[in-house]
DNA sequence: ACGTCCAGGACAGGATCTGACCTACATCGG
DNA sequence: CCGATGTAGGTCAGATCCTGTCCTGGACGT
């Protein structure tokens, strides 16, 4: 009970609440004098963890911001929800951050107790998707494991779905994950092919490490990143889209997110985007969500697309193309098998 | 030189890593013996936190998940990745753990380095929306501050706009922050006014904390959740919204999200949904984004949108349309039509 | 002016921590 | 099957550090 480290442990989660705390109320919450206190509070400060003190009357410690994070004490239910929240970004990954945002949650998931986890898979299942076809989408959990695995460098083991369909099980050594067109991808050494090989994430079933290490092992040549993308663009087929729209240059780069596209001014009203993806469904939504009037002038498959998408949207609100399918008895297809 | 509890936190930190940590190296990291470092281990597990060792001759330690959350340390680029997440979690809440979300990110923004706060702000500005319409929304740092204020009990001073674009400013007493309709609320008891108000955060301008204390005041009787919902239904427009589906009911309510309405199966492959709202066009886009053929029997105003949308999106494909640029080429230099 | 709060020095006694050395047990690889 | 390497934990002596109880001083609000 009296240990000196718990306490200050204690005293660290005390001071995180957003709130103010006098050393009379720490120093009877942990049981000890106020001097005591004072000296852990000078513990703190020394381990570089900045606690500000407001003098008078009304005053008391709380720790403020400073140079390093101090280790954040959350309670169950903010764990939960970071760990929503991390799960939702790495379903739409943010640049620059992806991979510190899959650490933070292997970091994380790795000592989430399992009741906590459970709340955090029936959330997450419960929250909507938001990806607008029925793309496939990456396990979280998954991520999270191949994650620590590349932190570990630890060899893995996984069920692997080429894009002709055909299985196979693989033995890798992992070396980092990369994000690119929405999409993860993990780089590693094939072990059975003795070459690089860059999986799709989304296609990767039932990873789980080994727990045999192995040693670092450096891509040929080349960065990491531009293996990937040179790969990548050689291997995806991307669409280059081109489209006007109503709406000015800036308001666009707001609406759309910076990373998406280039965006050239015409004139005052009107701009121009350039945008290279492989799902169209995701760039569809993402120009009629603007709210503005807008033409397309390519890819033919994204015109093509909008045009479907424009008429089924007409039919659920006109009468009588519900009568006509009414009669007809048409039946909606399963949600179209991946790009 | 570093004293234990020092050292108690760096090796939690570094157990949080994930992999695994031999006896002998994490001794020489500390600079301690082997045999002291087996001491902390137990203080550790002493503490609570779940040690685990693989014995023989390729074990060592890690941290597991056990039945309490361990401080979480992080470095730089994973907070900022979380307080990424939990600011998107803010603008999307999530059913049931809106409010912790927003005590997380208050927990975290507090003790943020200002040059990590820096790049959260850049990154979340670059950020897409994914809000359909220019709706209003919320700063996630304002959310923060009135976050901290209510677990702080801390009266708060703001520039409140009323719907009618009045202005006006307040001293508060916050209660609580809800979220209802995909909006969020701030309850609270209005000084000047001598009542409790609700107000819309979205509205809410430069609120901060006037460091005055409040003794914790109870809503008059009801819960406040029925207290909110009450005054809200009787203040707000919301609509109710009928479709049909032509998709499994099953897969409706997996691809909708739990939270958003209600899901009654018509036979196999279609289904009926109810639902309400007061942003018609987060409903259009929800039912858009479906991919499956649907029909819309009402509030007429929700049919109205989605025919215009669809005139829209159906215009942005339709080579008519076009043909006066394309007659021109489509340059990026040629000016467009004049407005 | 007064009360309340933080800041920090001095000191003595006692609790606690460290390192060294020991044995026991689990696991892997030859 | 044995040895190497890892964890698990006991014991002991000495040094270290920590705590509570004094104390003075400064800052702030009433």
């Amino acid at each position: 009970m009296s240990d000196t480290p718990a306490r200050l442990l204690a005293l660290l989660s005390l001071l995180q609440t957003p709130r103010e705390w006098p050393g009379s109320e720490l120093a009877e919450r942990l049981g000890v004098t106020t001097r005591t206190i004072r000296r852990d509070i000078g513990r703190l400060r020394d381990l570089g963890y900045p606690v500000e003190a407001t003098m008078g009357a009304v005053g008391g410690y709380r720790l403020v911001a400073g140079t390093a994070m101090p280790p954040l004490l959350l309670d169950d239910e903010e764990a939960v929800a970071i760990a929503v929240g991390l799960r939702t970004a790495a379903r739409h990954p943010v640049a620059g951050i992806e991979e510190a945002s899959v650490r933070a949650l292997a970091k994380l998931e790795q000592v989430l107790p399992s009741r906590l986890r459970r709340r955090v898979g029936t959330l997450n299942t419960a929250t909507v998707p938001m990806v607008p076809a029925g793309g496939p989408s990456v396990d979280p959990q998954d991520l999270a494991v191949l994650a620590a695995a590349v932190a570990n460098r630890e060899r893995l083991r996984f069920a692997y779905q080429a894009a002709d369909g055909a299985g196979s099980r693989r033995l890798v050594e992992p070396y980092r994950l990369v994000v690119a067109e929405r999409r993860w991808y993990l780089v590693a050494y094939d072990d059975d092919r003795d070459d690089w090989r860059i999986f799709r994430v989304d296609r990767i079933r039932q990873p789980h490490p080994t727990g045999m290490r192995n040693a670092p092992r450096e891509l040929p040549g080349e960065d990491a990143a531009a293996y990937v993308t040179s790969t990548l663009y050689s291997l995806a087929p991307t669409y280059s889209a081109v489209a006007t729209l109503h709406m000015p240059a800036a308001e666009a780069i707001t609406r759309l997110g910076e990373a998406s596209g280039v965006v050239e001014p015409i004139d005052e009203r009107t701009c121009r985007l350039r945008d290279h993806t492989d799902t169209l469904e995701w760039l569809a939504f993402r120009l009629a969500m603007l709210g503005c009037e807008f033409e397309v002038h390519g890819p033919p498959e994204l015109v093509e697309y909008l045009a479907a998408l424009g008429a089924r949207v007409t039919r659920a609100a006109s009468p009588v193309a519900r009568a006509a399918q009414a009669a007809d008895g048409i039946a909606c297809d399963t949600p179209g098998p991946d790009s």
